[in-house]
DNA sequence: TGGAAACTGAATTTACAAATTTAGTTTCCG
DNA sequence: CGGAAACTAAATTTGTAAATTCAGTTTCCA
């Protein structure tokens, strides 16, 4: 669990983190969150800390979420499915996620804690597609593996640009729509 | 139409394009065609047009395809969205199309007729997939334009990274279940 | 006519020192 | 304790002059 002064400090760090990307200077945090660096100082060992710190909080603020959706009797797994794929994306709105990508040179240590989170993200979402095949109502041949590549292609390329500029679309019809296409393109 | 010599110039500049990428000179595609620089600038006027005549040659190519694909008859229409949507990507596979988009800060105006060529390259393929619709073979609320950018992303993605290292599978295999799962995503 | 090789000016890269920024610490103070 | 601000050593950025590379031309030669 997470002290309230350490989540505070978090918080701050991703609006930060979405503003002034990955230079972003602990002075911009302690600034931002009128506070001293001392403060912080006394909470994390350094930067390095909080980024991972960072990158856990996001994902298990996506976890809750995905418990949630998983624990639910009422739902069938296709509809599981569904919101389960709706759910990652939804989560990393709150941060600027291409942003965290760039972590990759001068935080490898954070950027493969970030790989790793990514990859057992999409453990349950397998097991729920797996989960569909036996119950027939995904395509027995379907390559679940590229599935993931394009949804995460297709994904990431909306948070490169705003690719909706102009169409009257908004951030959650672009997903949905995503979804319903990648699903219905496998599905039975 | 192309003179002989033209089109051995610009194949070598390929094939040095693709070992070389952006940054090939024109002593190593003389190199390459072992011929001299002279004979080079006998033909186009410097880089820049060669560059600009490559984009062409390549997209030409693709035409010659594409317009067989659209006359044939025997060819249902979703046949024929299915054998034009491959027929893109098939024809990028003769050069590194990554490295093309890298032309972008160096050469904006072979970059810009890129991304002509590449736009109105789309226009057959959204015509049949209107047609598509009127047909009813295709879902009357499918986004397109959704529709294009997954393409796009997910083969990019391939071109990106070697996504099918490990896995047994082919490029064409790849290609072909992308083209599946969008199409048959977008289907009734 | 075209290859080999030399040539030139412009562009690019390299090298490196000076200037700036910043992570993390310390001091003083309420 | 925690804020404000100063401090230091290390990292990063900037400026720039020297070295290198390269596009495009020219010369000589077969």
């Amino acid at each position: 669990m997470l002290t309230e002064i350490r989540e505070k400090i978090l918080k701050g760090t991703i609006q930060v983190f979405n503003k002034k990307g990955l230079k972003l200077t602990m002075d911009d945090v302690a600034d931002e969150l009128k506070i001293s660096k001392k403060t912080i100082y006394k909470e994390f060992s350094g930067k390095d800390e909080i980024f991972e710190t960072m990158v856990d909080y996001v994902f298990d603020n996506i976890k809750v979420r995905e418990k949630e959706i998983l624990a639910c009797k009422d739902y069938s797994t296709i509809e599981k499915i569904r919101l389960f794929l709706s759910a990652m994306p939804e989560s990393y709105r709150n941060i600027n996620f291409q942003e965290l990508y760039s972590l990759k040179d001068k935080y490898p240590k954070v950027y493969k804690k970030l790989q790793k989170r990514l990859e057992t993200g999409w453990e349950p979402a397998f097991k729920l597609l797996e989960q569909g095949k036996e119950e027939g109502l995904i395509r027995e041949d379907a390559d679940l593996k590229i599935f993931k590549i394009m949804m995460e292609a297709s994904l990431e390329r909306f948070f490169e640009k705003n690719v909706m500029k102009g169409s009257g679309r908004k951030y959650n019809d672009y997903l949905n729509e995503v979804v319903d296409i990648l699903l219905n393109g496998i599905s039975v």
